[in-house]
DNA sequence: TGTACATCAGTGAACGCGCGTTCACTGATGTAC
DNA sequence: TGTACATCAGTGAACGCGCGTTCACTGATGTAC
């Protein structure tokens, strides 16, 4: 965290930082670890007294990612208890809010073609993030009758979905594709219907 | 379409199959214009005589895939007449079956980067295939009360974002995240509640 | 406090590679007479 | 039917470029005595 004396101070971060940078302003492909190299004002070389080259680096800024990505997760289903509603729509707003704030680690996670099986820490911090949605769901699910009720995993993987789904096209500048309506109405509007749908949410609400 | 009587036959529309295999298997920028025209059996400088450059052969890729697209959505949505909801519901399963079945057009026109406004072609035949949905959802809305019915670009947007975003995270072999249930099932159901949700599918179906 | 030494983060030159693009050309096909 | 010519799809060599990666090195920092 703190410059530790080092000679350049803690390149290791520096590099991860300019690889955001880069991805956020070039897409996933775009980025080299040359330029990224030197936007942290160093040898391409010394990326490797860090890293075991590219791809590990692109692995890094993503596990970076998921771990926020958890923790503002997290944080946004604390901060909506004791409501299992609330907690599961704050979760759906949370996916929209963090794609916007963290565009290159978002892209470095979900468009970057790297695996999420790379190592086991980055499986691990992936599954973390995919925990909480899933644990609000289950929350959230107790409230349906029990004959009607729906997997937990699989509305959760609806929400998330559509939040992808929002995200991608309309959120993200998709090039030429302008949205009818801003990102944040049109998701909180989708879930709300969808809410509706298993009957969480009265039709007058 | 059928072999002209020029030196190969059709090269044009061999480069933009070869790109298209090309993309399929290592997604859009791992594409190199050399390996499709080496693929497609000519030198690279041949490609010249047909597009622009790289840039205008994967547009080209995608513009094909929009008019396949469209065709695709229309005719679900033709094979759904005369009910609205069932038409609505096609065309969703259409985006979906589009996805498995040419993902060499879709990485092209959804991941590839290229603006849908390149061209007035491409951007034409692209909001033809939005065209399509939207109309879809208009039929539809007819059914809600007209005080509590929401624009129709709004759930046609609604339904895409979701289709969109279980084809990206559980169709596409997106590497290492396994999909809970088959997409097909996960996308049925999605929209079953959603639909639900607007008041259109009774609480028992 | 001062000197000798070990550590190791970052250097700089070099590599082989495949890329996209250009250019003058060639040679098969189509056309005019 | 046969010859002369025009067209133009595809060639092949060349280009400049930036990439990821390697390697022996250097020199600042930290440590032992």
């Amino acid at each position: 965290m703190a410059k530790k004396g080092y000679h350049h101070g803690n390149l290791r971060q520096a590099l991860v930082d300019a690889a955001l940078e880069l991805i956020e302003a070039r897409g996933p492909m775009g980025f080299t670890l040359s330029e990224a190299a030197k936007q942290a004002g160093v040898t391409p070389a010394a990326v490797y007294r860090h890293f075991d080259g590219r791809e590990a680096l692109i692995a890094e800024a993503a596990e970076q990612g998921y771990a926020i990505f958890s923790d503002l997760m997290d944080y946004a289903y604390q901060s909506g208890q004791p409501s299992a509603l609330k907690a599961f729509e704050a979760t759906g707003r949370a996916y929209l809010a963090f794609a916007r704030k963290y565009p290159g680690h978002y892209i470095a996670m979900f468009e970057s073609g790297i695996s999420i099986n790379r190592t086991p820490e980055l499986a691990q911090v992936a599954n973390r993030a995919n925990g909480v949605l899933e644990k609000a769901a289950t929350d959230l699910s107790q409230h349906i009758p029990e004959d009607k009720r729906p997997p937990a995993s699989m509305f959760s993987a609806h929400i998330w979905a559509m939040s992808h789904g929002v995200v991608e096209l309309f959120a993200r500048n998709s090039p030429g594709r302008a949205s009818p309506f801003p990102p944040e109405d049109l998701l909180e509007t989708g879930i709300g219907i969808y809410l509706r749908g298993l009957g969480l949410v009265q039709p007058d609400d």
